[in-house]
DNA sequence: TTGATTTTATACCGATTGGTATATTTTATG
DNA sequence: CATAAAATATACCAATCGGTATAAAATCAA
């Protein structure tokens, strides 16, 4: 790993949290620098631009995301307890280190339009990603009898994928957690109705 | 009316969409001088400042929706059915007049912090109120005898309100409209087994 | 129609935006 | 250690940001 692969690192690493938390067209180069100290003649030198910057930082955020979802997902051996895991980690979102200050697809969802092609591109992949991920859980539920064959795999998984980002959206601009444990008690809900 | 009131709701109209589309914190009154036709001088004399647009705009946004579906819900004397028109609404969001860039309610939520806090309790507001009125159906529909009364009628309506926003924020971002209809699908099922 | 008042336009402000050319420093290689 | 290459800092750029003082124009009441 070069020096500059280590500097692109630690940009990425120091800047992912400002854009989760300010958007991706509110996040200044002053607050870029101001993260990382360093100047911007530094920052140009390891990336193209801010929106190169961004696109990493998203993808930096997500993958912790992902990778923290995984973990816990992994070392359940039932799909429906696997499907709960979502449901346990975003019931406490606001104490989850990698995703205290929100859901990062969330966050950039609502925020890229037309003028910031390719970080829609990254946020269309990585909710892609999500999505089939739960669809894999469910599809393994059914090879293993454990889950209704007749299920919508697919509707099933778009469904608890609003569910989830609704339900963030909700308590993170009302502050009233009960929104959010409204939408994770209807989700416990019909994760269980997917078992035989 | 005097000629005051008439430019400010004029600037409200003209402004009002580009908010929507743009962002709270994306538009800029070069934007708003643009969709105007007038100078920064006429717009600052009618309003303290482009935060103060920004709450008109939104609460305006806000109102042609909650008009649009006010007027819907009022013609179904069933509640079963009143519900459903949320679900008739949305998944036409897209070709809809005044949801055709996105919920208002969506497009700011995520985008508001702590920097705007009078935005911000706007949205709380709306989001309030359109709960109340979800609330307010089943209520009237458990006293009708034709909604069971062992609904909880607060998780119902936020639950419903997540399915919503959830979906809505997945096929604007994605472009892929079974998002959306996965999620309204299924929010027709929860409304129907509402049903006595 | 006059005169006071309100509304709108012009011209400007300092601060900040993203971005770059170039100089300096640091790193890696022989 | 010397030197080439890569990484970082300095100093700047034009453009845009939100906002304002003031002049010009339009409105309204008497």
């Amino acid at each position: 790993m070069s020096k500059a692969d280590r500097t692109r690192q630690f940009i990425i690493e120091k800047t992912a949290p400002i854009f989760n938390r300010k958007g991706y067209a509110g996040t200044s180069l002053a607050d870029l620098t101001e993260a990382t100290g360093l100047t911007k003649g530094s920052i140009y030198g390891n990336f193209k631009n801010k929106d190169e910057v961004a696109v990493a930082a998203f993808n930096y955020n997500f993958g912790l995301m992902s990778d923290w979802v995984k973990e816990r997902i992994t070392i359940e051996p039932d799909p429906i307890k696997k499907l709960k895991v979502y449901i346990t980690i975003f019931s406490n979102f606001t104490e989850n280190p990698v995703l205290r200050w929100g859901c990062p697809v969330l966050n950039s969802a609502t925020e890229v339009d037309d003028t910031h092609v390719e970080l829609r591109e990254n946020v269309v992949e990585a909710i892609r990603k999500w999505h089939s991920s739960i669809v894999r859980i469910i599809n393994t539920g059914k090879e293993q009898g454990k889950i209704n064959p007749d299920v919508d795999t697919d509707s099933f998984a778009w469904t608890l994928l609003a569910l989830i980002e609704g339900g963030v959206m909700l308590v993170k601009v009302t502050g009233k957690i009960n929104t959010l444990n409204a939408a994770m008690r209807h989700s416990e809900k019909i994760i269980d109705e997917l078992a035989i």
